[in-house]
DNA sequence: CCGACGATTCCCT
DNA sequence: GGGAATCGTCGGA
């Protein structure tokens, strides 16, 4: 069970600052995906923090476009984006708004609502691999371009498909970071993945893989 | 308009 | 370890 104390919801906020504080400081917290069938509870283990238009490995690098204009908005909301044609991912958009910072959900522990996450990883079969990796994150909790925008911190609650939670926050001393998985180039030099040390939910690491020439 | 490829996952060897 | 799946997005022509 979860204490009553962690589950206070947090505020705008705590997302209205540098990306590379908020992005450690999200692991062990609670995200809660309210779905038609009831809710889906994550508790964050790994995260990666994208730096805006200055970060070579960012999608607001190359500046605003339709598909990363969220990133671009006020903190607090949600960011998805589509890729290799089958795969959505979640980041969580940092402040101070126009910096386009946010970070990528890329674990996490299913705490409540397996039995529904389960429905939607139809490969998956353990607990700790039903959130292991963004895309299966996403998958899990039933995310997609549809849900681009949302606002954590609406003004009508019970409306909004998310809330996150204070969780009980990982320990400084248990973190991680590393390069950030996938991100090649300029960007691969940056440190900025966050991970909670020994957590089975945590994805394996893979660096970038370069196309192959012809 | 067209070609290349991606903040990945899964399955096969 | 390697390759396929699969399509929206972006940059260049």
């Amino acid at each position: 069970m979860i204490a009553a104390s962690q589950r206070a919801p947090l505020d705008r906020s705590f997302f209205d600052r540098p990306v590379l504080d908020v992005a450690p400081d999200l692991l062990g917290r609670i995200l809660v995906r309210h779905t038609e069938h009831g809710p889906i509870e994550l508790r964050l283990t790994e995260v990666e923090a994208y730096a805006g238009p200055a970060d070579p490995g960012s999608h607001a690098y190359r500046g605003r476009t339709d598909r990363n204009a969220v990133m671009f908005g006020p903190p607090g909301h949600v960011y998805v984006y589509f890729t290799y044609g089958m795969w959505h991912c979640m980041n969580l958009v940092c402040g101070p708004e126009d910096t386009a910072s946010a970070v990528l959900l890329r674990a996490g522990e299913i705490i409540t609502g397996a039995d529904l996450a389960r429905k939607r990883r139809t490969t998956s079969r353990r607990l700790a691999d039903l959130a292991q990796g963004p895309a299966r994150l996403a998958t899990a909790l039933d995310v997609d371009r549809s849900l681009d925008g949302s606002d954590l911190f609406p003004s009508d609650p019970a409306a909004s498909p998310f809330r996150i939670l204070t969780g009980a926050p990982a320990d400084p001393a248990t973190v991680r970071n590393g390069p950030r998985t996938g991100v090649g180039g300029e960007g691969a030099a940056h440190p900025w993945r966050f991970w909670i040390e020994h957590d089975p939910t945590v994805s394996p690491y893979r660096a970038h893989a370069p196309k192959k020439r012809r």
